[in-house]
DNA sequence: AAATTTTGTTTGACATACCAAACAACATGT
DNA sequence: ACATGTTGTTTGGTATGTCAAACAAAATTT
């Protein structure tokens, strides 16, 4: 999505998780990141160099990790993108939270604003029962069609994140 | 989505444009998919190998560029992801057609068996008018909200091939 | 304060995916 | 048939993102 201003996957993600830690934890270590990332600290260390140098996060040596202002309005923007994403696979197509937060997780790099923008939309609207949705949820499990879709999902490592941000939330 | 079968997000792409190409022309050559995909014919080259090497593809030096039934069996199903993600964009949010299929091409590669089967089942509802999304479309266009989303999302060598693929449907 | 453990950094290596440009094969025109 | 143009391949180089392991700093224990 931020691929324009030179914004990867990966750096999406980085800026994510930092932005969700320094909501708990108010410092950001090195350590942290890796295991919410599921990388080593020396790939943490070496993306963290490219981050600064994008005005995005703030390194001091042998130190914390903090975020720009750039970096959180990026990181807001990205948390926002997976919010919406979770919501709607959930209240929407009705799928389980988990199978949504590893999706969510994927789909958030992968929308525009437009549709980004819709998504939120139609989550408002079946929230608010504008748009009734509940022939969806009865279609049941849903069941792959293709030989080759037998699989879960990537991005397992974060969805450990997510899981334990969501629960501690309804808490 | 079939990264734990060792498939990247570029094979999938390149599955997908040689299976079109097939459809239409018959002979797959390495000049049309490097022009399909926006990459210089030496990188197609390189990833036929791995392609061929995956059993994927038929490549027969300075010859024709064939899919195996294991790679047609790939294509179809990144295929039949894009047109339920486009016709979802389109029919069930409102998107129009250009920005839909720029999405698709990304989401393409981001959604699991699980809800790329809920996306379905929605189209198919909304369809046959079992779920009414008029709401939705009353929307107006769609704005960004967030001053890092200004953008209008990548692939676009590839949002040409889609272009002209559901043009040529129409016709 | 010295030893030990934890945390952070650097280095060297690897795979992917790409390009430019040199080179090889094939196809065509005359 | 051979010169030219097109198409395909190889080579050498780059950037990203990753790891393992060597190394450095900081924190903690005793």
């Amino acid at each position: 999505m931020h691929g324009e201003e030179g914004l990867s996957t990966t750096h999406e993600m980085y800026l994510k998780v930092l932005y969700r830690q320094q909501m708990e934890n108010e410092v950001g270590r090195v350590r942290d990141l890796a295991k919410g990332l599921g990388v080593t600290p020396g790939t943490v260390c070496a993306v963290l160099k490219k981050l600064e140098h994008a005005g995005l996060v703030l390194h001091d040596h042998y130190g914390t990790v903090k975020l720009t202002p750039a970096g959180i309005r990026v990181a807001e923007c990205v948390v926002r993108r997976f919010d919406i994403i979770r919501g709607l696979l959930i209240e929407v197509f009705g799928l389980d939270t988990g199978a949504a937060e590893v999706d969510a997780c994927t789909m958030e790099h992968a929308v525009s604003p437009a549709t980004i923008n819709r998504m939120e939309s139609m989550l408002q609207l079946v929230r608010t029962g504008e748009i009734v949705v509940q022939p969806l949820h009865q279609v049941g499990p849903s069941v792959s069609t293709c030989s080759d879709c037998e699989v879960t999902g990537t991005c397992q490592a974060v969805a450990g994140v997510e899981r334990s941000r969501s629960q501690g939330k309804r808490s």
